[in-house]
RNA sequence: GGGCGAAUAGCUCAGCUGGGAGAGCACCGCCCUUACAAGGCGGGGGUCACAGGUUCGAGCCCUGUUUCGCCCACCA
């Protein structure tokens, strides 16, 4: 279907959806989005887009992050570069599992039921959809990636490329297995890396206990959080020079309800200060404990299992999850008499990240990535600025984590992800990392099986830069487009993901995976408050794509758009942004109406007032240029906005319609220039508000078949116009305000044609042929008078450019225009005073800059001379009281 | 326990290397002027959290305080 723009702009009102969707019908049926078509084209300019989880839809956090990078990729696609936006979407482990799972107990299954092929269908499915799902509120939001190469973390490419970095890491003995305490959360029966691990505030108590001796004579107290681990203890701890307790050292006590003995060590660790001094020592169960453990060799010993449910061997207690075994301990040792004072704490307690279960920290075997190594070689990278942070702050937070990193848990208990590609053999025992599935094992022949685990989802994201353009195969893609440009992504996964694809990049190709990051703020409701699902204050973008358009939604986040701070969504602010757009929209259909059939070449304009339009868009074109350089969304927003609406509309426009009026040549150049200034104001707004620029520009005359998207950014150049101009205009500005001022001020109704004597210097471009016109048509003269008439009172409005007369005999009360000039009178001397004030301090004249203090006299002088005739103003008009 | 960020108009926020306090919305007044009432024109409104300091000059730099928010952290 052939859509008219001219038609459409013309006749209807500006209706978003109406245009909207046609328009990426267009941009993908053009191949606008097209990169390796164009992947010579020029210098390359590469985002990954931070690929959404597939576990729903997408919220405001991925609107606000996708159009910073759309604003960024039109852009640099309209300066000619070799532009590449690399969609993609994640499978998120644990999150997408824990989803399905949730929608199967719905329907009465369970996953351990069904079992992992079947569950594993089941996830396909919802991947099909969700991501379905992403894609099309990405593209409706008008996102320009390269959606023919959109990818997923568990595509048959990315799987390779997952496989080999990690066949390489253990290969290089960055991959281990081990024995290790690690965070487990009981609900998702996995482990999970530290970073998965939320500290919360919880109350809780302190609790006492008493040890006895073996010989009953006496017991030691010892104070805990977790009374039910101490069925685990093998030690108990303390300070090495705390005297109430040295002679205790090497000693034995007997742990009450398992009655097993447990020597008294001496460990640093121990704060004396602390609770009773005494601390028990669990290292089956508690981090810090492990670490005393190992150094005092003490025997690890898991009393709860993968559910935190007490095993079997303890009586009553086995069988029991963790916070029952809690009161029941409790209780036992109560009734034994072993129990001491509690008190009530209120302390930090690790949380999963996905189902806010308590963690707990539990032994097992699991899989670890070496980071010390991989961590240091990013640390050299950022010190040298290969990479850089937007804001600056967050390289400092950045390199505190990578400077006392961990090392890294890669295996999870869950079924949806990469499985570990580590074979072990049932007969010899022989292990080893496979690149491809082998049949048996390479030694013996014998049983070989494959570990059961998955990796961490993040494991994957990590190589995304890489394995989205082709490695470990050296691709033209890879070639050309790595490193990347600039990462766009919110700083709540700076260390998720952003510091493992930088580990990750530069261990496998030696170069940063981006040379900037930008990290943005998270998307807050009206009252400040983190949108979630629980509680319910989640906006849909496609709902206010609805109600407002994609453009006016876009624009409002690159508006908001400050790094370094948090973004409050109101609906006001988007409204008021659609009014904007409907303003360009009105803009577009005046031009349209008014160039009509006329044929309009590109010209130089001759006139002053066209001229000045084109010094307006050159100084917005370069400001804008400089603000999307820098990552300064909001100024980018506000020049297009000032350019478009306070400029273009409300002066240039209005200005037009005396010009076309002029003379024939005249008409010709003004609606020439309309119609390409105009243009070039749209190409300027296109990567905040693609839609409505590729609507209006398709409706302007000889606008080719070229879409704005591909046209190229404005630079300044295309009629250069003086920068002088915009003073020259200034000077029509201030005056015809002037004359405005005065007729709202004496309630004199705003169409009211006056009579004005205008009094400037005999050079004044003002009282130039080409510029008077416009004064009078705009500030509504119905007669041009040569003189005040000293006869009848008068407003008067003076600057340094002109003097402003307006007989307002018979017009209005006198009383109200003393009051307007009082007021300027009493502005003006303030002013000067202040300016007095500076100028008669010596200090301020000796030690100021030369342009400063010629500043401020030259001010000096003006204000002088507006309280000069405002007072003899007043004078003239007291005549009449 | 460390670290970071924020505090500016009624609301949401800009304010770059220190030199005349800004925008949008809201508010008030006048206008349905032939692109646009989702509009035009004009206007009111701020002890820049507080207290010191540096400087000729501080919203901006330094010190401290208060109030919010975030991140990191093994005090049981």
């Amino acid at each position: 279907m052939i859509v008219d723009h001219r038609t459409r702009v013309l006749d209807g009102a500006y209706e978003p959806s109406e245009i909207e969707p046609s328009w990426l019908d267009t941009w993908h049926q053009q191949g606008v989005f097209d990169s390796v078509a164009r992947i010579e084209a020029g210098d390359p300019f590469c985002i990954i887009l931070p690929p959404p989880n597939v576990t729903g839809a997408l919220h405001m956090g991925h609107a606000l992050n996708s159009t910073i990078q759309d604003v960024l990729i039109r852009y640099h696609r309209m300066r000619g570069q070799s532009v590449l936006w690399q969609p993609g979407i994640d499978h998120a482990g644990i999150a997408t599992q824990t989803v399905v799972e949730r929608n199967l107990r719905k329907q009465g299954k369970e996953r351990l039921e069904i079992g992992r092929d079947a569950f594993l269908e089941e996830v396909w499915r919802w991947k099909e959809q969700s991501g379905n799902q992403i894609v099309g509120q990405l593209r409706r939001l008008g996102a320009s990636c390269d959606w023919d190469r959109l990818r997923f973390t568990m595509d048959v490419h990315s799987s390779r490329a997952v496989r080999e970095a990690f066949v390489q890491l253990y290969e290089q003995g960055l991959i281990y297995r081990g024995t290790y305490l690690v965070n487990w959360c009981p609900s998702c029966k996995t482990a999970l890396s530290d970073l998965e691990v939320e500290m919360e505030e919880i109350d809780g108590g302190l609790y006492e206990l008493h040890y006895p001796v073996p010989d009953g004579s006496m017991t030691l107290t010892v104070a805990t959080t977790r009374p039910e681990t101490m069925l685990g203890d093998t030690a108990v701890a303390v300070h090495p020079d705390d005297d109430r307790y040295k002679h205790l050292i090497g000693t034995t006590l007997v742990l009450p309800i398992v009655d097993r003995e447990i020597p008294v060590i001496a460990d640093d660790h121990v704060d004396p200060e602390y609770g009773t001094g005494v601390l028990k020592v669990t290292p089956g169960h508690d981090f810090n404990d492990n670490e005393i453990g190992s150094r005092h060799d003490l025997p690890l010993i898991s009393v709860l299992d993968e559910n935190a449910t007490i095993v079997d061997g303890f009586g009553e207690l086995s069988g029991l999850d963790r916070f029952a075994a809690r009161k029941k301990v409790l209780e036992l040792l109560g009734s034994k008499g072993l129990r001491g004072e509690t008190e009530t704490l209120r302390h930090a307690v690790g949380h999963c990240y996905r189902c806010q279960t308590i963690v707990e920290p539990f032994l097992s075997d699991q899989w670890f990535v070496k980071t010390e190594p991989l961590a240091q070689a990013v640390l050299e990278r950022v010190d040298n600025k290969e990479t850089e942070f937007q804001p600056d702050q967050w390289e400092k937070v950045f390199r505190q984590w990578l400077e006392n990193i961990r090392d890294w848990c890669i295996s999870r208990q869950i079924w949806w992800g990469h499985r570990i590609p580590v074979w072990t053999c049932q007969s010899c025992g022989h292990q080893q990392a496979h690149r491809e599935d082998p049949e048996s094992c390479p030694e013996c022949r014998g049983l070989y099986e494959q570990d059961t685990d998955v990796l961490d989802t993040w494991f994957s994201s990590g190589l995304w830069p890489m394995s989205t353009l082709g490695w470990p195969d050296q691709t033209p893609e890879l070639d050309k487009w790595y490193p990347t440009s600039t990462l766009v992504t919110g700083f709540d996964i700076l260390f998720f993901w952003v510091a493992r694809m930088m580990m990750m990049g530069v261990h496998f190709t030696g170069k940063v995976p981006f040379s900037n990051v930008v990290l943005h703020a998270i998307v807050r409701d009206e009252d400040g408050e983190k949108m979630s699902k629980t509680k319910g204050n989640v906006i849909d973008p496609l709902e206010l794509i609805d109600q407002y358009g994609a453009d006016a939604l876009r624009f409002t986040l690159t508006a908001m758009t400050t790094l370094g701070r948090d973004i409050r969504l109101n609906t006001n602010r988007i409204e008021g942004y659609r009014h904007f757009a409907n303003k360009l929209w009105n803009a577009g259909r005046f031009v349209l109406r008014t160039v009509g059939d006329e044929e309009v070449v590109p010209v130089e304009p001759s006139h002053p007032f066209n001229r000045w339009i084109w010094a307006e868009i050159r100084a917005a074109s370069g400001k804008a240029s400089n603000q999307l350089e820098n990552f300064a969304f909001n100024d980018y927003a506000q020049t297009v906005y000032d350019l478009a609406w306070n400029r273009f509309c409300d002066w240039y426009i209005e200005g037009s319609k005396t010009l076309a009026d002029e003379s024939e040549e005249l008409r010709r150049e003004t609606h020439a220039t309309l119609v390409y200034a105009f243009r070039e104001l749209l190409r300027l707004a296109h990567p905040a508000m693609p839609f409505l620029t590729e609507e209006l520009s398709a409706a302007l005359p000889g606008s080719g078949k070229s879409p704005v998207a591909l046209q190229s950014f404005p630079s300044g150049s295309a009629f250069a116009g003086d920068d002088g101009l915009i003073a020259e205009f200034d000077i029509l500005y201030q005056s015809v305000r002037s004359v405005r001022n005065i007729r709202a001020e004496n309630g004199l109704p705003p169409g009211k044609p006056l009579d004005v004597a205008l009094n400037v210097a005999e050079d004044s471009t003002l009282v130039s042929p080409e510029w008077l016109p416009l004064f009078t048509s705009l500030a509504k003269v119905d007669k041009l008078l040569v003189e005040p008439d000293p006869t009848i009172y008068g407003a008067r409005v003076s600057s340094a450019e002109f003097q402003i007369w307006v007989p307002l005999h018979g017009l209005v009360d006198i009383e109200s225009e003393l009051e307007r000039v009082e007021k300027q009178l009493k502005a003006a001397e303030a002013d000067l005073g202040k300016v007095n004030g500076k100028l008669s301090n010596q200090g301020f004249v000796d030690k100021a800059p030369a342009e400063v203090v010629a500043k401020e006299r030259a001010r000096q002088s003006e204000l002088q001379d507006l309280v000069d005739k405002s007072m003899s103003h007043l004078d003239e008009l007291r005549r009449f009281v």
